[in-house]
DNA sequence: AAGCTGACTCGCT
DNA sequence: GAGCGAGCCAGCT
């Protein structure tokens, strides 16, 4: 293996939106992708999958507000105790939903 | 150079 | 509300 330890461009800047993320909000992948304006949600999950270690990547979760499969729980845990507001198992994306530079209100 | 994989999303049933 | 399939794009072998 050895894979490279340095992360792209585009992992770069996901890792810099990530890290802007405030603790208690939350931000979808393609929320991310979006700021990015390059690739897909996937490739952000991707990019958080290789370089994510260093950011806070549990604040990063689906559209839909569930978690990513393979770690789910854990991530719920994590944003519970930031006081992310739940429905159920799901993240309530429309209060936890975080949009940069103070956008809109709240 | 070509093909496969993956921390996703959307539309339809 | 839950399940299934197709589409999407960057990175790695």
């Amino acid at each position: 293996m050895a894979y490279d330890a340095l992360p792209t461009p585009f992992a770069e800047e996901v890792l810099d939106i990530v890290s802007e993320i405030p603790a208690g909000r939350v931000m979808s992948y393609s929320d991310v992708a979006s700021v990015v304006s390059r690739g897909g949600p996937r490739q952000v999950g991707q990019s958080l999958a290789r370089f994510g270690s260093g950011v806070p990547w549990w604040r990063v979760l689906r559209a839909d507000g569930s978690c990513a499969d393979i770690h789910r729980d854990r991530q719920v845990e994590l944003l519970r105790a930031e006081g992310v507001p739940f429905r159920g198992e799901r993240v309530d994306m429309v209060h936890a939903r975080w949009h940069r530079a103070g956008s809109v209100s709240a």
